[in-house]
DNA sequence: TCCCAGGTGTCGA
DNA sequence: TCGACACATGGG
């Protein structure tokens, strides 16, 4: 792994910004109860000890270069990639990730990090069975509290997301919007950061802007006519395609 | 005070 | 299948 923007990549809307301490360019957050430290000091650096988690975290394996070949399709993808090098697409937790996500629906980021913090006991989020066994409220996740119980609920139930792994991406999308809570947008935010589905396309208020003003003539165009056409163009790093827009669109 | 946020479920047409 | 609406909360 040479091509790396720590910062952007951990402060851009994706799980580790929910979950990761950030203070003068070093991360850092309790990992099986101890402390793991990231910054970069000319090359990347890390607490000893954590170096697979690390490099499982920033997806070492992902070739950018060779990625940027693939979805540098036009010109505002070009801009795009140029603004943003460095950028990669993380590999969190499933169910932090999960989590996470529920939160973060129709909220701003600032206040889903309040609410996924909240929701942590010594740097690890709740389990299904202490957020389904728990009182929450205090966490004060508002109506969103109700689809995280009842995911917890259904996951303890039996509705496991331990498979999802082996799933194809369809199939894995048809899998966790069964859970209560979640639909098409956290489905495909989950298996990009939490599962490593590079074709997930996740559609929320910034990409359906940037993607209807800059490839479409209609404004109203559905949801699935723009996954279609993203994963058409971009392929299987869509995802990647799509955190590079979502940067863009929201002027980071 | 108002608008909006990495949306989803529900209901009626 | 699609549009309208409710849903809690708080940041800007």
């Amino acid at each position: 792994m040479v091509l790396l923007n720590l910062g952007l990549t951990m402060k851009s809307g994706q799980t580790p910004e929910f979950l990761w301490n950030c203070e003068e360019g070093r991360f850092s957050r309790l990992i099986g109860g101890r402390l793991c430290e990231i910054w970069h000091d000319g090359e990347l650096k890390f607490t000893h000890g954590f170096e697979s988690r690390v490099m499982e975290l920033l997806r070492k394996d992902d070739d950018l270069e060779r990625i940027y070949k693939r979805i540098n399709t036009d010109g505002l993808m070009g801009e795009a990639i140029k603004n943003y090098r460095g950028l990669r697409i993380t590999k969190s937790d499933p169910w932090e990730t999960t989590l996470s996500f529920i939160c973060s629906i129709n909220n701003n980021i600032k206040r889903i990090r309040k609410n996924v913090q909240s929701l942590t006991v010594n740097g690890a989020v709740m389990t299904p069975e202490e957020i389904l066994n728990t009182d929450i409220s205090f966490a004060r996740l508002g109506f969103r509290q109700k689809f995280l119980k009842k995911t917890a609920e259904m996951i303890i139930g039996g509705h496991s997301i331990s498979e999802v792994n082996k799933m194809k991406y369809e199939e894995a999308v048809e899998h966790l919007t069964k859970l209560h809570g979640i639909g098409d947008k956290v489905a495909n935010c989950v298996l990009l950061f939490g599962y490593g589905f590079l074709e997930s396309f996740p559609i929320d208020t910034w990409i359906r802007k940037i993607m209807t003003e800059n490839y479409f003539d209609c404004k109203k165009t559905s949801d699935r006519k723009i996954r279609e056409f993203a994963q058409e163009r971009w392929g299987k790093y869509a995802g990647y395609a799509n955190q590079y827009l979502f940067c863009y669109s929201r002027g980071l």
